[in-house]
Formats: structure tokens, sequence, C-alpha cells
DNA sequence: CGTTTCTTTGAATGGGATCAATACTTGTGG
DNA sequence: CCACAAGTATTGATCCCATTCAAAGAAACG
């Protein structure tokens, strides 16, 4: 077995749940709706004024050209907000649907622009979540201009395993992963084959694994590191929110 | 001469300069930066927790690969306002630098986020940039990750003119156009030698021309939009701020 | 007016897409 | 519980679009 990185729990991560606790604990409760794998959520160019609180499984926001090929933008985790629209932009410029079973609030423009206090504090944890997606988008679009196959894959496992290790969803390294290899080259940029191959490459190479078909493993994140071209501490610091007090 | 689309200024655009109007306005006046052509005003993985508005002049935001091969992320146009960092997420996740000689401001975090009701109306207009920018960044990736050369390409020219037009910088379908083939290349993550085969093909269709190396003028809007695979009007309504009243 | 930067074009190369065929997995209803 | 269908993963063979390398012209710049 290869020297391990401990990827580092602490600062990070500890206040992710916190925009989840501000809104739950609104009066009136926010509505909590739900989708079922596979559901369409938000649908491309529609209008859309609100934004998303996931509170539970993956959400996936993505686009399409008119020959129906899809891109994948992003990915929201359990924890993760997402600004899909606002008052004076009503157009939803990525569909939304839901990669798991999932549960979420759609947070209205009124919710969060008033003067209380509690309202600024909530709108600085806000600012920082959208610093954060915009900061994940920024590395994907990256490395699917001008990164190789096995760079790209290698980045987007590395991206999920540590916003998920940050959500404390991540034990012994290892992860329930709902996405087929074929929205993996939705989100990556890549044909499903090619992914299959790459991910092939990486598993003989002992680098990741699959105990079962819903869960991966990484073996080896100083490799995958490596071959993605990032810096663990750095790249924790830019998709991570730092905790402020 | 083939039939011309005539892109429809109203009722977009509109409001697009009241972000430097409020900020203008504000006493004591915002401090007022330059940047000369080729200057990093940002740099990747730096501490930054503020904003940019845009007055005058290009901004490129951008990242790199340990290999150094660089993309552009989103391209700051005159009035337009980026989230670099915030309080709690300080790490700019990309560089910023002058593609033309620039005007801006750096807003502060607090600067924004009072309670009173012209700054509400402030972060409405705020939250609608950030969607646009988000907007932008998503159908840059949509191509990037799915399109061919020529519809990567068709789509950022169409992105410059329907945003100039709508800041009126727009005179006859032509503008000011200060990226060379190898920036073009770094935007749609192509190489600059490609970036050049393929525009030297829409020049001797006739879809562009260049009347002086610095200007561009698009000949025919329609056929832009077909190679880029989108509808000019759904299009302004995704980039485009709405105008509120 | 020489130097650097940018553009243009050709030729060879290669990485990933596409096509195709087979196995494996999951879920469904008989 | 099994049979079947639909979706998913795997692997090989072939092809093509964009990269890379190279070299020369054009424009910008001091």
């Amino acid at each position: 077995m290869k020297t391990q990185s401990k990827i580092e729990t602490l600062p990070f991560g500890h206040n992710r749940q916190s925009l989840v606790d501000v809104f739950m604990g609104m009066h009136p409760k926010p509505n909590v709706e739900t989708a079922q794998k596979g559901q369409i959520i938000v649908q491309e160019d529609d209008f859309a004024d609100h934004s998303i609180l996931l509170l539970e499984g993956w959400l996936a926001l993505s686009k399409m050209l008119p020959d129906g090929e899809t891109q994948i933008i992003d990915v929201m985790l359990p924890g993760d907000f997402a600004l899909i629209g606002a008052t004076n932009a009503p157009v939803a410029a990525c569909s939304v649907d839901a990669l798991s079973d999932a549960r979420f609030i759609a947070v209205r423009p009124a919710q969060a622009n008033g003067p209380e206090p509690e309202m600024a504090k909530l709108r600085e944890l806000v600012a920082g979540e959208i610093v954060r997606s915009q900061a994940r988008v920024a590395e994907i679009l990256l490395r699917t201009g001008k990164g190789a196959a096995a760079n790209r894959i290698a980045y987007a496992l590395l991206e999920f395993y540590v916003r998920l290790d940050a959500a404390g969803l991540v034990e012994d390294n290892r992860f329930a992963f709902p996405m087929t290899q074929h929205k993996i080259g939705e989100f990556t940029g890549l044909s499903n084959v090619h992914v299959c191959r790459t991910m092939r490459l990486f598993e003989r190479d002992g680098i990741i694994a699959h105990p079962t078909n819903t869960d991966i493993v990484l073996n080896n994140v100083d490799a995958l590191c490596e071959i993605a071209g990032i810096d663990l501490k750095t790249f924790q610091h830019e998709i991570l929110v730092q905790r402020t007090h």
C-alpha cells in the first residue's frame, strides 16, 4: 500500500451545514421539496428567479446543445446552494436534475435580501457558496479546455472526494457515487467509452476501486492529485468555505 | 448580402450601467483603479475577498494548469461585475488580467451588505450580474466540452457581440476586439493555429471580416447563430440582465 | 529599421470519438 | 424464482478533428 495523504478535515467544512441550519431555523419553516432520481427539477431557458438549497442527494446542473449533446456544468452535493435565477435575470441558464433521490428548498429572492443582521450574515454565507461554485466550475472548464482525459477524470473524482469529506460523507476514502459513466462523461466532456477506459486504467493501477457498483474508493489520493495537477491543500482552500470564527 | 437579423436592443441592457451609476454615486466616492494592457490585477490562489466592477476596457479571468496551459474562464466587459472572493472564501479562484487598458473599482465585502434599502436594490443588481456571469461560463463550458471548433468560435464572437451591443459598443455589427488569436484559443479551448484556420474560413465565407486588426465585423449573424447552435433571442434573455421597471 | 509579437499555411501526428459486439447488472412481471 | 428487457460496463478496431511542429509573412513597437 502506498503512502497516503490523510485529507485535512479541519478547519474546513465545519460551517457547511450552517446555511441549512439558518434556513431550517426560519419562521415560517421553508417548504422542503423532494425529487426522485432522474427527475428534472428546472428546465433550461424556463422562467426561474429562485435559488436551491440542497438538503440531501445529488443534483446536476446541465446544458444541452441543439444536437442533444449534454454537458453537466456543476454537481450539487448535500448542503450546497445554487443561484438558479435572479429577479432581473429570471431565466434558468441550466437544467437541474436529480442524480439521486433528493430533498431541497427553493429559496425565493426576497428570503435573503432583508435588512436584519441575521440576513446580512446569511448573505455572507451565500456569497461564500457562490464563490465556491464559481471556483468549481472554473476548475472543470480549465480541465475540459486544456486537460487530458486522465487529468479530467482524476480531478472530478478528487472534487467529489474533497467536498464529500467536508460534509462527513467519506469513510476510509470511500463514498457513495451515484453517477453512471455516461454522466461522468457529460461532466468531464468525454465519451462514456473513454471514461470507462480511463477508469479501468486507474483501477488496474490500484489508484481507485469499486467495491460495489454504487461506491468508489480512492486508494491513492496522492497519485490522483499528481494526475489532476492539483495541490490538495490549495485546492481545499479554493473549493471549501472557510470557517469564519 | 444575406438577410440580416437586426439585434433587438430593447428592452435589454438598459440598466447595465446602473451598477456603475450606483457605485459612482456613493459617498465617499469609491477609489477608481487603473491597469495597463497585459497587467495582472489578481493572481490565482492569492488572498482576495473583494469584487470588481469594471468601468472601462476588457479583463480576462483565467486559470492555469501546472504545465502552463491557460484557460480563460470569463471575459469582463465595461459595466460588468465579478465576485472574486468572499469573506468566508477569500482565495481567488482565477487570475484577473487586463486584455486592454482598463479602469475599475475594487468592491469590499462590507460595501454591499448593509441594511439600507438602496443596498437591497444594489444587491438585486449584483445578483443579476452573478447569474449572468454564471450563464456565460456555463455556455462556454458546454461548448468546450461538447462543441466543434467552429461552434465554439462562433459562440464566442456572438457572446461579445450581444454583450457589447447591449452596452452600446457595437456599430453596424462592428466592434473593437482586443484579443489575439492566442487569447481566443485560451478562451475557447483551442490552439491558436486552429483558431486562425477556423476564423479564416469564416472570413472566406463572408461571415466575418477584419477591417482593421483591432476591429471585427459580424457580417452574417444568422449564419453564426446557426453554427453556434443558439437562438439569438433566447440567448439574450439568458445573457443579459432584464430591465426591472 | 530591426525585433518582437502575431498571423497564416502546410504536413505529420495523436488522442479521443465513433462504431460494434459482448458481458454484466438491475428491475419487472409472469 | 426465473425470464426478459433495459440500462450499463467493457473491450477492440477504425477514423477524424484538432494538436503539434515548422517556416514564412505581416503588423506592431521601440
